[in-house]
RNA sequence: GGCGCAUUCGUCUAGCGGCCUAGGACGCAUCCCUCUCAAGGAUGAGACCACGGGUUCGAAUCCCGUAUGCGCUACCA
């Protein structure tokens, strides 16, 4: 493990990137990072109907919101560019040759399965193995008949008949199979594109991958990737198979669209951050010890261990996520960190302009002012504005109704009474001790001396409510501070006269 | 159906033959703090280590079966 490690993230760009695939890329990255070596990001964009533009952008993009910046790959080139498989199909076609010099791979001119012949052959192995076969032994004679006819020949590996394969994989049980079980897999298709069976063991061979990371479903045909690899001559990587990512409890089968959020972008809009998600989604099939819970980038790639990696597949739980993210919100960001992150949510909900999100200037102070308040109370960013509309209003546009004023206190003008005594008593702190520790015990004073100690409640009901305008809010004292004492005189005169109304 | 991999609290996990009457975290419950909601602090419930056989003085840890889950079984990746 102290030899540096050259990994590879071999998206296919047919789809947003899914939260599974990024944990794998990660996990790629981070042995990459931990050895000092490189990490390659390779799109393997070989399917051309299913070749979409956006799903490449989402990619990039998504990876690098993580924290994620790739060695070599799109947009920043690299010794073995390109590094778009579309771009590369020489390389295939030669190699193919090659094989097929070897005897190691053969033409074959048989028409594609249909539908109907696919799912039944699933069921028939012995059928799938026969079919695949059909040219394995065919005489010149019949390979010229069918060039003649004018179809077009895929080309085929030429699977050995006897012995047995192993898989060196690091985090399962390398597995053993027969190889009079795997059939002739398809190298070259009509079309002349290679599949990912050809296309990735070349490059993965000729970019120097020591450590070939992909999901776990893509261990049933490591085997055939082996022989590949053998038949090339060429040296064996290791093989990382980690397991996919489970449905929450209760629900079967991978973790699916069905339940929420299973791309990067909607973590992203839904404000979770980056690093709260990258955190999250290591400890997901991964641990350092028996108790460490957060670990930033850095602890990450010092700390990584491929061989730790659990071989079991783990089910998505919305709950650790969230801890995990109000962690990272609560304890990890800074105010003004936690309240730059909130602007572009606070212009979502009309709480302030767009420019001012990119740009917030004077009104920064207020703002992150404003998102400290509920610092320790929100999970994710797109809760915010709910939760600090009201400090971003006009005083008369906090609509309630007088009663919610009263709370426990006896009536009406038992609370306006009590907003004119904090009023005055507030007025007495000079400016520059107008903070959040003084002015709670300035009110703090003012309710033992008018109330009894113990009866704390009965002034600071009315004195929150009348700042907010409903039940449940920051902390009075924090707000008043925010609001400023002409704010907040604004506020309790509004509410003293709808006391008195 | 075939092949392969996996199996510790509801969930993520620690554990690599004696430290385990199984530890931590999330979630849950109760209590404390308290101007509401949170946060924070404390305590607790929760796992016969899937099941059945072995091996061993001794097994969650090694071996073999069974069950269950997951994956693959395409001219998709």
């Amino acid at each position: 493990m102290t030899e540096k490690a050259r990994t590879r993230f071999a998206p296919s760009p047919t789809g947003k990137p899914h939260i599974g695939n990024i944990r794998t890329a990660i996990y790629s990255y981070l042995l990459a990072r931990h050895t000092g070596g490189q990490f390659i990001l390779r799109i393997e964009d070989t399917d051309r109907k299913r070749f979409d533009e956006e799903a490449l952008q989402a990619i990039m993009d998504g990876l690098r919101w993580i924290g994620i910046e790739w060695d070599e790959g799109p947009e920043v080139g690299g010794p073995y560019a390109p590094y778009f498989q579309s771009e590369r199909l020489d390389i295939y076609k030669q190699h193919a040759e090659e094989l097929i010099a070897k005897d190691a791979a053969y033409y074959a001119y048989e028409k594609p399965r249909t539908e109907e012949e696919r799912q039944s052959m699933e069921k028939n192995p012995q059928l799938s193995l026969s079919f695949s076969r059909q040219w394995r032994e065919a005489t010149e004679e019949q390979r010229k008949a069918a060039e003649a006819e004018g179809i077009k020949p895929v080309v085929r590996f030429k699977v050995p008949l006897e012995g047995t394969t192993t898989v060196p994989d690091i985090i399962v049980k390398p597995p053993v199979v027969q190889n009079s079980t795997i059939p002739d897999h398809i190298l070259i298709k009509s079309d002349g594109f290679p599949t990912y069976h050809l296309a990735a063991m070349v490059d993965d061979h000729l970019m120097n991958v020591t450590h070939i990371m992909r999901g776990q479903e893509w261990l049933s045909t490591a085997p055939l990737h082996v022989m590949i690899y053998q038949a090339f001559g060429w040296q064996m990587p290791m093989l990382v198979h980690p397991p996919v990512i489970l449905n929450p409890p209760g629900k079967a089968g991978k973790l699916s669209k069905r339940e929420g959020a299973v791309y990067v972008g909607q973590f992203r809009d839904l404000g979770y951050l980056p690093e709260a998600l990258l955190n999250y989604l290591v400890l997901l099939g991964w641990s350092y010890d028996d108790h460490t819970e957060i670990f930033s980038m850095q602890d990450l790639i010092e700390k990584f261990d491929v061989t730790r990696i659990q071989p079991t597949p783990a089910r998505y739980s919305l709950d650790k996520l969230d801890w995990t993210n109000a962690f990272y919100i609560n304890h990890i960001l800074t105010q003004e960190d936690f309240a730059r992150r909130c602007l572009p949510f606070l212009a979502e909900a009309g709480l302030i302009t767009q420019a001012e999100a990119v740009n917030p200037g004077d009104k920064m102070p207020y703002i992150s002012k404003v998102c400290g308040l509920i610092k320790d109370k929100v999970k994710i960013l797109s809760e915010v504005p709910a939760e600090i509309d009201f400090m971003f209003k006009p005083a008369n546009e906090l609509e309630y109704e007088a009663d919610l004023v009263v709370g426990k206190n006896e009536s009406k003008e038992a609370a306006a009474k009590i907003l004119e005594a904090a009023i005055a008593s507030l007025e007495k702190l000079p400016q520059e001790q107008f903070t959040t520790l003084n002015i709670k015990e300035n009110l703090e004073k003012l309710s033992d001396e008018m109330l009894g100690e113990k009866k704390r409640g009965l002034l600071f009901w009315p004195v929150r409510i009348a700042l907010c305008g409903r039940k449940n809010s920051p902390d009075a004292s924090a707000m008043i501070e925010a609001y400023g004492m002409e704010g907040t005189r604004e506020r309790y005169n509004i509410a003293i006269a709808k006391l008195r109304a």
